[in-house]
DNA sequence: ACGAGCGCCTGTCGGC
DNA sequence: TGCCGACAGGCGCTCG
């Protein structure tokens, strides 16, 4: 599920708490339980479990689509991939099926990350660069000039849905907003990168940047069994919509493959030569 | 340098 | 009702 605007969101619930659940902030590890070995993508198990206890959570941010957590010594980062999700509960909850990973705090709150496909990843580092160093910038970050995106653009010769996909060109989109945000700036996702004029890069940018915002807004989209709490998929203008007329056009909607990734567009408005 | 294919996994949905 | 294939918000690997 989760990409930029969902992390984004769950990193602020975890950092901030609700009225349900507590900020993870200042919280005390007292231990790590893992349910299934691969969700532990570094160290192993017994160092994870040794290294981990007793300290404390001081920060959580997010980087492109992964949960940052500062502890007193080290790092912990969380990719959740396709279906992850992180709860706050009490440690007398029932385990969930899902459940995956858990962290058990000394004021009997627990974290736990439930996975039903077992893709997401949880790392503890002591130098986050050996995991997000090869990540490319952050679309919402002002430090990506509109000069330095359209370089970027040029720097690739390949289609632009897939580009836009890679996260070492830009991180956190995902198939929707990358659906969505080539469909604001009514560009094909197969053009090429090469091909993309200055003028179509601005407008590009900006979209990026206007459907991530406002996915930040609706804190997120929930789909299928998975709900979090965010609404943005009653605004998706063509993720999903197959069939369905276009909100610029009127045109149907239309869905074809793309890098091996479902790809849903307007054929009036996403011409491939703009 | 790039794209295709596939593996990793479980669950849902539509068609027959 | 049951079975079967397609599909799913991601990403890393191999292979041409």
């Amino acid at each position: 599920m989760p990409e930029l605007p969902e992390v984004e969101t769950i990193a602020r619930y975890l950092r901030e708490g609700k009225e349900s659940q507590p900020s993870l902030i200042g919280l005390k590890i007292q231990e790590a339980v893992l349910l299934w070995e691969k969700t532990l993508a570094f160290p192993s198990p017994p160092k994870l479990l040794d290294h981990i206890r007793h300290q404390i959570i001081t920060r959580i941010s997010r980087r492109g689509k992964f949960i940052h957590m500062q502890l007193t010594h080290d790092i912990l980062l969380v990719h959740l991939r396709m279906s992850g999700d992180l709860w706050v509960e009490p440690q007398t909850t029932p385990t969930a099926p899902h459940h995956r990973w858990m962290l058990h705090f000394d004021n009997g709150w627990r974290l736990a990350l439930n996975d039903p496909r077992k893709f997401a990843r949880v790392w503890l580092v002591s130098d986050a660069q050996c995991v997000l160093g090869k990540l490319g910038p952050e679309p919402l970050d002002e430090a990506l000039t509109e000069s330095a995106f359209y370089q970027r653009l040029h720097a690739y010769r390949r289609q632009l849905k897939p580009l836009l996909l890679d996260q070492h060109f830009l991180a956190g989109l995902g198939n929707i907003y990358t659906d969505e945000a080539l469909h604001l700036a009514k560009l094909h996702p197969m053009m090429d990168s090469h091909s993309v004029s200055e003028a179509q890069s601005k407008v590009l940018l900006s979209s990026i940047r206007q459907v991530l915002q406002e996915g930040v807004i609706r804190q997120g989209a929930s789909i299928d069994w998975v709900y979090r709490g965010g609404d943005f998929q009653n605004y998706f203008r063509v993720y999903q919509r197959t069939g369905e007329p276009c909100p610029v056009c009127g045109t149907p909607i239309e869905r074809t493959t793309v890098g091996q990734r479902g790809t849903h567009f307007c054929p009036i408005c996403q011409k491939k030569n703009g």
